[in-house]
DNA sequence: ATCAAGATTACCT
DNA sequence: GGTAATCTTGATA
């Protein structure tokens, strides 16, 4: 008989390791983010590094800036930026001070709260199947399913706002390695990674 | 002060 | 398959 893991918090240690570590663990953990008295929680598929030091897409590139200083803390906190005019995605920053990792939340699974996400992406409960889909289905989405904006920027994911919670290991034939996307720099890099079959991965 | 790009999405044919 | 929308940020002057 398998012992039922308990829902444990991810701790400090887990995302002060290295980024490709963390990135290739992240699969399978589940967002939650504090909703009244109640959570919004989804299981991450898919997933992208991001490393200041070698990767021209990254936002630390360059150095540290406003918009980017949060990636040049130790691992354990939330970055979230504005893009296109209209989209939030957000970041889980790892390693060690000054480092400049972090791992963009690409798409997840509903798990709980999906009435609340539901309302939040079209403001109604009720969703075709086609919608149900769509709700969480790539970086913008998760955001604004999740309510997540410039004002949960620089949240320590050891709180319990918004934090991640442990689920066992994948094996590594669940998990596929690709290169990133939407980027124009760097585009060789392999290190997006999804669940394998997973619906709401945003690309094949 | 001005400008171009952007870790996207929704909608179109 | 392609592209318009939309505005913050960072770079350049």
């Amino acid at each position: 008989m398998k012992k039922l893991q308990p829902f444990k918090k991810l701790s400090k240690q887990f995302y002060t390791r290295n980024l490709l570590t963390v990135v290739r663990e992240l699969p399978g953990k589940i967002l939650v983010k504090k909703y009244g008295k109640t959570f919004l929680a989804g299981k991450i598929v898919e997933v992208e590094a991001y490393d200041g030091m070698i990767d021209k897409a990254a936002h630390t590139f360059t150095g540290k800036t406003k918009r980017n200083e949060i990636m040049f803390n130790d691992g354990g906190y939330f970055y979230v930026y504005f893009t296109y005019g209209a989209h939030f995605c957000c970041n889980i920053v790892t390693g060690k001070k000054d480092h400049g990792t972090a791992v963009l939340i690409r798409a997840v699974e509903p798990l709980a709260g999906i009435k609340k996400m539901s309302l939040n992406r079209y403001n109604k409960i009720t969703l075709t199947e086609k919608e149900k889909l769509n709700l969480t289905s790539g970086p913008g989405k998760v955001c604004e399913a999740f309510g997540i904006t410039k004002e949960h920027y620089g949240l320590d994911l050891t709180g319990d706002k918004i934090f991640l919670l442990d689920r066992p290991k994948l094996k590594k034939s669940e998990i596929v390695v690709t290169k990133r996307i939407g980027i124009k720099k760097s585009v060789d890099l392999p290190w997006r990674f999804y669940i394998k079959d997973n619906p709401y991965v945003s690309r094949k």
